[in-house]
This record gives C-alpha cells, structure tokens and sequence, in this order.
DNA sequence: CTAATGTTTATTGTATACATAAATTTATAC
DNA sequence: GTATAAATTTATGTATACAATAAACATTAG
C-alpha cells in the first residue's frame, strides 16, 4: 500500500522529507475528510496542483492513490470529483465496517490481550465518559475512534487493519455532520466496557457478538439520522 | 452517439480504447497473479516501460494502482518489487475473506435469491462435479472462483465485491500452487450445496456458518499445504 | 426556433528532460 | 587488508512539453 490512510504522525524523528506525492496525498486526504473540499465537487489537476503549490504529476499519482481508497473519481476531462456519500455507501460501509471491526474484537479476544492493552482500552473509555460529562462531543469522538482503531490494531492482522482505516476515512465526513444531530452516546460507553470485559475474560464469540451488535446500533442511527435531516448525499 | 455506455460489466462490448495506464495495469496484473513475473523480483521502471513498449508515465501510475492493491510494492530506487505471500500474509488474507464472503452469503439469504440466480449458482456446482469426475482440477477450479465470485456478487455490496476482488487476487498464485498438492475437494461441494440449500431456504444464519466453516476448512489447508511442502512465501 | 455541423478551446494522457539522492565503485589512508 | 572518503553511475521524483480529443461554442440550414 502507498499510505496507511489516517496515519497522521510522522513528523516525529523520522526525518524522511516527504515526496510531493506523499504530500499531495496527505493534503488531498485531510481536505477531502474535514469537508474543506465538498462531496460532489470537481477539480482540474491543474487547479489542484497550483493550490497544492506543485507540479501536475504528483497531484495526478495523489489523484490515483485516492481513487483506490474511495475517496474520488478521476474522470475523464471533468477532473478529480469528491464522492459524496450516499445512504445506500453508508450502508455498504457500515456493514463492512461491521464485520471486520467484529472479526478484530473475536481474535483479539481469543489470542489475549496483556494488560497494557487493556488499560489502554479502559483509560480511552474514561475519556469518552469524562468528555460527555463535559459535554464535548468533538472530544468522545476522537476517543471513540482511537478506541476502534487500537481494537482493530490489536488483532494484529495488518490488512484488516489497513481496509477498516480506508473505509473509516470514507465515513469521516457523515460521522463529523452526524456528531450534534445524534443523542448522547452513553450506549456506546455500555457497549465498550461490556467488550473489554469479554476480551479480558477470553471470551471470543462473546466480543464478536457485543461489538456486532454495536456497530449494527452505529448503523442503524446514522442512516436513520441522515434520512431524517433528508440528506442526499454526504 | 445513441448510447453512451458509463459503466459496462465485462469486457469487450463497449470498445474504449484503453488507456496506457489501464493496459499496463491489466498486463502487470495478469503476469504477477500468474507468476509470469515471480514473487520477490524486483523491475525497473524503465524496463517495465521497454517490456510494455510504453514510457515510464503509464508504468509508474499502473504501479501506484497495484500498490493500492497489494500486489507489489514501489521501492524508491529498488524499482517495483512483486509482493510475495508468506503463510503469515496468507493467513490474514484469509481471516478477511472467510469474514466478508459469509457476510454476503448472509446477505444474500437474507434478501433472498431469485431462481435465475439460485440456478446459476446450482449449474456452477454441477460444473465443479463433472470437472471432479473427469479429474480436471483446473476447470474444477475456475468454477469453484465463479461461484464464490456470483455469491459475492449477489449480496450487492459492490465494495464488498471489490475487497473480495482485490484479495482473492492476491491468493490467486497461492491457488493455483498448491491446486494439484490438495486431496480431491469433495468436501468442498458438499459444502456449496448446503450453502446454496440455506440461501434458497432464506436462512441467513445458517448460510453465514456454513460458508464461514467453508472458508476455514480452505484456509486451515492451504495454509498446511504449504507449510508441508516447506514454502516459505509464494 | 431547433437541429446539425463546423470551429475553437481546454484538459488530459503520455513522453521526455533533468536535477537530486541513493547505490556503487574507485581511490586513498592507515 | 580494512576502513573511509571521494567520485561515478543510476533510478527516481518532478516538471514540462505536446499531441490527441472531448467539450463548449458558434454557425448555418431547415
């Protein structure tokens, strides 16, 4: 793979200058998750490349980089289009989403999880229930995701955890339009401890079974949440 | 200039001509999933570009494309390098396919077939067994791939399809080596009568549990197949 | 006014040029 | 003979050039 999607921190000491076309791929990516470029909206490479502050050619290898993770459509003569979302995508992804993030919870639970991991796992659900008690919804969501991501990395199956980055990214957008409209998620929070408790407890086919369920709940609202608001697209 | 044909489902029909970059994609592809270019060799991109009778451009961008997809891997100054599969690597593919082919075989049950489709799926089985009396592995082979790709294709879930796609690819070389190492699969059409038995009976979770025992039956053999035959990476 | 045709423009796909940095080789010192 | 440094080669990353062609526009016919 040329970039595990949503691997922001690089920055740290490895000091490899990045290739315009990392950059561009970057750039492109988190403009294209944060809604700072609209779903629907085309582009030309040259705009891009002037915008980007580089030569056509490394926005063109983005452009194709980005295309194999769903994010946009290269057409033709018309440029790079944003794809937006729509209820049926959501659905698609949901259901992946779904069952691979409940894969990840059945084999983390059945090789084990040392208790390092498991704090780390407890301390993210604390800071999710810290952040509703304060209200800061921005906050639970980062922790949420973090919490999903280090389930998923502890399968240690490292496709699975690179296809659920990719289509993370792809619902990023519908999680952040979502994040006011939903009711406090206070499920939610039941639904990881009773998870980390099965993982810690061994118990395989019960974690598949908490988090299946859990996500099919994620599903379910979302969809429901944009049908209701009559969106068309995300 | 009646119709202009947007998405066409195979091939030959709507006569595009294709770009460099999607020719040299297929050409790669096709050469590394049949190991006319062998795991763990590395090609230049210039010799790539001479052997294709194109310019780096198109070489370079059909990289990138397969990159994403897991087959090879782009090494700054290495050249490109034809990602081989230990049984580690074979063993994650796996999990992964075994989860999202029986979510569809779960979907499909769920909403239910068609008879056209059911017979489809039936008529594939009976090719596996014909192809099994006359001792032709190969045909028994490109069946049994249509039939799990049909059962795929039925869910709906086109990004369902496309990971399933992209991995079986990765496999296919494993595949094809260890076809004839493998004793007579008749386990493995018995297991796709149930399955399809299930789906007709539009019990979902049956067809779930029979084609994940299916999956992991295939797995736990390939995986032996290769260990036995003392093969570090294909 | 509408349809058909010709003309212009804009954008892409691909080739190519070139500077840069990695890899490799050669030279030099110890 | 080994280790270090300098020189050379090489492949890549990126910019740029350019022909091909789809889209947009203007023109003409009906």
């Amino acid at each position: 793979m040329t970039e595990t999607p949503t691997v922001i921190p690089q920055a740290q000491s490895g000091k490899k200058p990045l290739s315009q076309t990392q950059r561009a791929t970057r750039m492109l990516r988190e403009m294209i998750i944060t809604n700072k470029l609209l779903p629907g909206s085309s582009h030309l490479e040259t705009e891009l490349a002037e915008m980007l502050g580089m030569s056509r050619t490394p926005v063109r290898e983005a452009a194709i980089v980005l295309e194999g993770q769903g994010l946009v459509e290269v057409k033709p003569r018309r440029g790079v289009r944003i794809l937006p979302l729509s209820p049926a995508d959501m659905e698609e992804i949901y259901s992946i989403l779904t069952e691979l993030e409940s894969l990840a919870a059945h084999d983390v639970a059945k090789n084990g999880a040392d208790e390092e991991d498991l704090a780390r796992l407890r301390a993210l659900i604390q800071e999710m229930e810290t952040a509703l008690a304060d209200d800061d919804r921005h906050r639970w969501a980062e922790a949420d995701e973090r919490f999903h991501h280090k389930l998923v990395s502890l399968a240690g199956n490292r496709r699975l955890q690179t296809i659920v980055a990719t289509y993370s990214d792809q619902v990023h957008r519908a999680r952040l339009l979502t994040l006011h409209m939903r009711p406090t998620p206070h499920r939610s929070n039941e639904d990881h401890r009773a998870l980390v408790e099965a993982i810690a407890a061994g118990d395989a086919e019960r974690a598949r079974n908490i988090h299946r369920e859990h996500r099919i709940r994620a599903k379910t609202m979302m969809i429901k949440l944009i049908a209701s608001h009559g969106l068309r697209a995300v």
